[in-house]
DNA sequence: ACCTGAACACCGTTCAAGT
DNA sequence: ACCTGAACACCGTTCAAGT
């Protein structure tokens, strides 16, 4: 049996915007984001590249349109977490929803860099912000705090902030970094030495010794401490001068 | 005289990693990123594009370099801000340091989306962070809270944090904005709702009423307050359940 | 040693033509 | 209405050849 009867056998589905983008998303979930390309993606959907066409305006339709998919995968999963108890509620809230967040973009890590270049906001991450917007609302803030709030959470209330060197494979990285930081060891005196020192208290940390959960649920709770904190103090926002 | 008659009769300055990595900034910075090809920036170097493997790897290598080049600048920058007084002085110094920081990624905007492909570390980034771990030192933070600390500021610390609907016209992005709220409103009570408050409170502002310098400043004395109370609380980064 | 021209293997996309 | 093949205008990069 060629492949070619073999595509045949199996009853053709019509091509959809829905299925396109499914695809797209499965593709750049199991290859990356560099094979996420209009010829990859039409092939395959067992169809030629231009087909597309008919049913995305053009690759970054593409684009904005597997970012609303996995925003739909988000706010299912933010609305599925249980509501706290009563007191804490809004900060236990808004830390429980942005995890669950989380966990749907540790799924898709091409995500982030997608979003990155977005100009036009997605109706799915859109809806998700207004939940975060009304977890506030709820919890007493006012509206010149939540606006405020919302951009210093910026991409962390979706669950991720961009680490200053990631990308690429974790253990080409780590040996990239150690030998910059061999080779410029005597121009980064402190890198050096808190490296030392941490790997002491640790012994199992080599410079892999970052962990992104914990370093992401530390400045998320360094920020919803204080927000909390204004929030106590009446919303008003001057903190310094 | 013919264009080729002028090139000629200025002395032609050898083709050095330094100058075409200058040049490439000067692209960047007038045309923008996308402009940012090798056949560009050998044409602007008046030669052919092959030339430049010459010198450089290849793109990686051009970008990474590029990058280094803006390090510099932000390196010299801070340096140059001037010490505080003793009282407050980490803090005071931090908050100098990367608004001057901040104001040199203003003079190349287009830095962030190339850091944040970047796999390897630039060596001046690198000099600067140690920089900013040895204000955070000898202000007395442990190395572990000052670990903390380098993620938690993560790109805040060079100046720049990526929000989440940029790049692009802002006109544009404002335009799109508005008609998907639009046509969400039903859906997005919450934000809808901020945005009539805040515009009416400032009748001047309209959907762009977000200042990104504000914004960044709020957010970066959110988490120098924040780090600053732990510091004082010996170091110690535990503030949650 | 340094630079070049032609070529290769990719992109996204347009267009006229098929069914 | 939907899909296709050929072609266009770009990329980054390799390679053999020039000086």
């Amino acid at each position: 049996m060629t492949t070619d009867a073999k595509a045949r056998a199996e009853p053709r589905q019509p091509l959809t915007r829905e299925r396109v983008l499914r695809t797209a998303v499965r593709i750049a979930d199991r290859d990356g984001l560099e094979a996420l390309t209009m010829r990859n993606l039409a092939q395959e959907l067992g169809v030629e590249a231009m087909s597309l066409y008919h049913h995305v305006a053009n690759k970054e339709a593409v684009l904005d349109g597997v970012v609303d998919v996995v925003g739909t995968e988000i706010e299912a999963a933010a609305s599925a977490v249980d509501a706290p108890a009563p007191a804490d509620a809004w900060k236990t809230a808004m830390r429980r929803r942005i995890l669950a967040a989380r966990e749907v973009l540790l799924r898709h890590p091409w995500v982030p860099e997608v979003m990155d270049t977005r100009t036009t906001a997605s109706p799915s991450v859109l809806r998700y912000y207004d939940g975060v917007l009304g977890l506030m609302r709820a919890g007493g803030f006012s509206y010149e705090l939540a606006h405020h709030a919302l951009h210093a959470l910026g991409s962390r209330a979706l669950g991720y902030t961009r680490e200053l060197f990631e990308g690429g494979d974790a253990d080409e990285r780590d040996e990239a970094a150690a030998a910059a930081l061999e080779e410029l060891a005597g121009q980064l005196p402190h890198l050096v030495e808190m490296m030392t020192h941490i790997s002491h208290s640790d012994p199992d940390s080599t410079l892999g010794w970052c962990d992104d959960q914990v370093e992401f649920e530390f400045a998320l709770d360094l920020i919803l401490d204080g927000l909390d904190r204004l929030r106590e103090g009446g919303g008003q926002a001057s903190m310094t001068t």
